[in-house]
DNA sequence: CCGCTTCGATACCCGTACGGTATGGGTCCG
DNA sequence: CGGACCCATACCGTACGGGTATCGAAGCGG
């Protein structure tokens, strides 16, 4: 499986075999074994291209999630053991849910069965597939942002966004705003968030991975951003302006579903009461 | 992993290699070689007993969803080729949601771009390992009885519950009753449903195993049960009794959160149609 | 138009690792 | 105390995965 899913990533042998570690031939052999065992042609190869099948995007995908579904099972069982690992690992945007982060640590340490937790915090869109291969146990999530497809997930809060300016931005002094003002302030064009596939839209603005290199380029002068009020807390030199018509956020903790931890179950409780 | 999870489940060698159709040493050898890859205690053994460990608990929960997304992957791509197959596969509970899944089921198949749906009716608690395991690509689950963990859902149709009884029974010709009234009728205990582990509560009602059963019970009158009003429909012979007090039944359709197919999405759109 | 390059497939060889049988050793029971 | 039970160890054979060398088809440039 995970020479296929390099193979169908790569849609190169070569490269797939160089990534892999393994000699060229063998890996040919492999899928086609793999092909023969399924019954299946998974790849369409002329001598010059390989181009996946129907069936091999399928393949892809469902073999991408359980080939992260084993390493999640082989992460998370040798932190279970090993007493020096961290009991629970949470993972958060950098930046992002700074308050809300400190308070549920806060109160789940004084939980009587807290056990030690270790926070992880990471670029956008780097959330999800911690949490899906088990680097992560729980994450905390802002919605309509983020994706919960496949977790289970509780509310802890929500808040309104405002736009974040530079310091002394003549707009600044402004009481609140609309999106569409946010969006087209003269100098400031809007950052631009990956997509769901790692790419980015085309536009004039700067290319965003974390939240803490945007507010850096927020404070450079060279874009606004409407975010979640909380983060004003988090930096000095920046104005925000309230935007009333853009979505409010909530922020969620989300775990994978199947899990029967009685760490996490208690962090969560614990969640849902602040 | 199909080997640890195999003794894990059966706690004896002896047993979980004759399961797995191999002899007694390879197995015990192939679980302490993953033992010593993970550098992790799995089995504690003693020669009379054999005992999961915390991490070898942990390995069980999370090697089954791993090997249940393998078999995902393995069935999903063969069914994606070979066009004799069905273009997908929903599954429900036998019995249940049958106005729902007709509707469905004609709206669906009106669609220019539908592909033939096979339907898989199963018994209770069987729907969701079907889902995980790619035997099914979508399933009508109904709230709150049944969970929806780590599958993405949209709801299609909510209804009240009644209390189903024996055709003539004295308490037919009532307008409404209470849940307490309902648990209680003299002569009918009310039936046992499975719990989420697969066994049973003690009490005096007849055990569930899916509703094909549980109405003809019903209408031998050995027991009576609050289901949603639609099954009505279904049977003759039966008298329904509306229970206002009960919590109204949500019918959802349910899909793994990863899948990309267009058939899928298509149904889906359909389904929120209704 | 012909070589050269590119890239996947084939042929062949080798080592390892998996599976089988035989047996050992500890523990509980009669 | 002997026997039954059960997991571990020892040993052996084979089959499968991986490596190198090479082939054959398809673009591409001179």
């Amino acid at each position: 499986m995970r020479y296929f899913v390099a193979v169908a990533e790569e849609l190169h042998f070569g490269r797939a075999a160089l990534r892999l570690g393994i000699a060229q031939p063998p890996l040919s052999r492999a899928i086609r074994q793999l092909e023969h065992r399924l019954g299946v042609t998974l790849l369409e190869r002329t001598s010059r291209a390989v181009a996946l099948t129907e069936a091999g995007a399928v393949l892809l995908d469902e073999g991408r999630a359980a080939l992260d579904a084993m390493a999640a099972a082989e992460r998370r069982t040798r932190r279970a053991s090993s007493p020096g690992a961290p009991g629970l690992v949470l993972v958060s945007k950098a930046g992002a849910a700074g308050e809300v982060l400190a308070k549920l640590l806060d109160a789940y340490a004084a939980e009587p069965d807290a056990v030690p937790v270790e926070v992880m915090l990471c670029g956008i869109r780097e959330q999800e597939p911690a949490l899906r291969d088990g680097r992560a146990d729980v994450a905390l999530l802002h919605l309509p942002f983020d994706s919960v497809a496949g977790f289970d997930t509780e509310e802890i809060a929500t808040e309104r966004q405002a736009v974040i300016l530079p310091a002394g931005h003549p707009l600044s002094v402004r009481e609140s705003m609309t999106v569409a003002e946010a969006l087209s302030i003269p100098g400031l064009p809007p950052a631009r968030w990956p997509l769901g596939d790692g790419s980015y839209p085309d536009g004039p603005g700067p290319e965003i991975h974390d939240h803490a290199q945007l507010l850096q380029l927020v404070a450079l002068g060279r874009t606004a951003v409407i975010l979640p009020e909380s983060v004003r807390s988090l930096v000095t030199g920046l104005a925000a302006v309230p935007v009333p018509d853009a979505p409010r956020v909530t922020t969620v903790v989300a775990w994978p579903p199947h899990s029967r931890s009685r760490a996490l179950a208690s962090l969560v409780r614990t969640a849902t009461r602040l």
